[in-house]
DNA sequence: TGCTAAATGCAACTAAGTTGCAAAAAGTTT
DNA sequence: AAACTTTTTGCAACTTAGTTGCATTTAGCA
């Protein structure tokens, strides 16, 4: 018999018409039990049995954002970090932030931001992306490095 | 006698404490004529006569930002747009549009966005960053490839 | 069971940014 | 002005996230 979370996989592929295969189901394992956006070497890392190529884990990626399963919710240190859409309106991501002295991520899912208003006509805006940086509880009192 | 340029970048250098040299006076001049954050490639092909070398442009722009002239507005293609900080509060720089089609930057000056509030106690917000994407008025019409 | 389109793995590549080190230039002292 | 000290610069080599081409494998389907 097959496990909540296998059946969960299958649906969220199957509805977004990609082929289940073991890297798919794999990544988005891990995804789905993320609480946090992960670059491609994070998502590597915590996978256990199949460790797919590299290039697959990109693909995959590139395949479950085209499919809108998927976001590149920030860049940090020149690493993409992903993770999965349902989480954000269609407009706008919810904020993020990120600790600069440890570096923890944290995603700030209550707090949507008004999107911007008062730019000139013209301009279509598809996604307002917000990012906080600072210093985490832990890292507070401490001098950021 | 000197142009009003010069002695602008002079000034800055001087109160900036960083020593005067040819390298950081042309690309601060650059900074100064742009109206958007620029990559260090497009900051290279925007000096005339001194070209330094690619190492030195980074360097400098990491002077320039620990002296708080510049700032790393935003990262897009794996690569840092950086402005002159002049425009920018100390808790946030101004929201940054990119068209997603022709990849034009804006920078909304006017339109500053509250910080994010409601964030648990303990968190210490250094810096809020705004990004918006969509398609700019000439692009607006077309498909985004 | 076989067919075909899609997915995967591998190796080689791309490009922004970094590092170590020796040479050059800026600011300072004599 | 010459000598000295410290910072800056240039070069070559390196790092690393992400990409590309191509041959091989596999999922889904007849
Ligand atoms: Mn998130
Ligand atoms: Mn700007
Ligand atoms: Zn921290
Ligand atoms: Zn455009």
């Amino acid at each position: 018999m097959k496990s909540e979370m296998s059946l969960r996989i299958e649906n969220l592929l199957n509805s977004a018409n990609l082929r289940r295969t073991g890297p798919r189901a794999a990544i988005l394992s891990v995804l789905l039990q993320a609480d946090k956006p992960l670059t491609q070497g994070q998502i590597a890392a915590n996978l256990a049995a199949v460790i797919p190529n590299k290039v697959t884990i990109y693909r995959t990626l590139a395949s479950f954002c085209r499919a809108g399963l998927v976001h590149k919710a920030f860049m940090h240190k020149r690493a993409w970090h992903f993770e999965l859409a349902d989480k954000c309106t269609e407009s706008q991501c919810h904020p993020h932030f990120t600790c600069k002295s440890c570096g923890v991520v944290r995603c700030l899912v209550g707090l949507s931001v008004s999107i911007v208003e008062g730019l000139k006509k013209g301009f279509v805006i598809h996604r307002q992306q917000v990012r906080l940086e600072g210093l985490c509880p832990s890292c507070g009192g401490k001098k950021s490095m």
